[in-house]
DNA sequence: GGCCCAAACGGACCATGGTCCGCTTCTATT
DNA sequence: AATAGAAGCGGACCATGGTCCGTTTGGGCC
């Protein structure tokens, strides 16, 4: 028992037809234990309609690419990652000074970004898109900057403290430069104590 | 008239046959020529190939992958970039005081990223090497943050440095956060002075 | 010069991401 | 319940990157 709302707003997104909406979660069910039986890179479109028994223009209708619908896979992970850094216990979540919270922030993201780093690198530059100009991570990160105390430019600042924190560079350092992970976690923060002072 | 090495140095790369050279060089001709006339996208390997007058399966064999022709084709431009800082007139070349060749650096660094920016991200990951575990960028950096008289994980510092001017993040700047050039140019400038100081 | 074989070649072939369009199904309306 | 038309669907089709293997060729050696 649906309840279709009687006054659309204008603007919003047109509302999704029931066996559209059935569709969509029945692909994202099939990717995501395609994804889990092999890896990323071995899971075709084909193979992901035929799972979740559509035809394969369907997948492409609801998500656009392969990349689309990897990201869709990724938003999953992702936003309970952002609510733990929104509402979850400190130092990550708030009630820890604002400095403890941007240690803790970087290293939560090195961890986070490393787990699901097929995922990303298989969603591309959609994997990077967010509501508005920037994203989530840059608007916290700029926040926490702020109650730091610091001026200037934050929004930069931000996006230049999470760029060394990108995929592509994660797995240089760990890769062919010979970093451990701790290493990497305390080059970040040595980065930010410089930053933010202290 | 060709002097063949008598004593072939172990290690150092098989010779490359004459015809196998000559191919190398058609290719990577065509390929400049059709990137010049419709843009990096638009050239497919196929093309090239006939543009070449040889075989699909030489250009693979050459260039490994459309990244690796790609890689090729820049490889010429960076070569000269690389020339002038380290040979070429202040601030970006040696003679100014490190400080200003940091900045000069970076300004240099994000005109010449946006320049090659389509075929830099056609050449994807194998845009990214350099002999050994570092890049001539974060090699060059790391010597002037020492210059610069640092202390610290100077390899770190640098990729922290260089990680902003790489072409996502650039693009997302340019493009939908909407910043100038300069603005980038001044934001990256500020970050190089709270980290070295002055 | 002639021989030999490793290296290089070419283009048919394959896999896969992405498009297109005629057919089906949903749902708002009466 | 019947209707209409918009939204969705499926799978044949296309483009392109990449592989394979039988054939050709360069060049060191006698």
């Amino acid at each position: 028992m649906t309840t279709p709302r009687l006054l659309p707003l204008a603007g919003d997104a047109p509302v999704e037809r029931a066996d559209a909406a059935r569709n969509r979660e029945l692909l994202l069910r099939a990717a995501a234990d395609l994804v889990e039986a092999c890896s990323v890179e071995n899971v075709t479109m084909d193979a992901v309609a035929q799972r979740a028994g559509v035809g394969k223009g369907t997948v492409f209708r609801r998500f656009e690419s392969r990349e689309g619908l990897m990201a869709a896979l990724l938003d999953h992970s992702e936003t309970a990652w952002q609510a733990s850094v929104i509402s979850g216990p400190p130092p990550l979540g708030p009630g820890a000074p604002p400095r403890e919270r941007l240690h803790a922030f970087g290293h939560s993201r090195i961890v986070t970004s490393l787990t699901h780093a097929a995922l990303i690198r298989a969603a591309g530059a959609a994997g990077t898109r967010a509501i508005g100009p920037v994203s989530f991570a840059a608007m916290h990160v700029r926040f926490l900057l702020g109650q730091c105390g610091l001026h200037g430019d934050l929004g930069y600042l931000a996006t230049a403290l999470l760029a060394p924190l990108e995929i592509p560079i994660l797995e240089q350092q760990l890769g062919p430069e010979g970093r451990s992970l701790s290493e990497v976690e305390a080059g970040w923060s040595d980065l930010v104590r410089r930053i933010v002072g202290e």
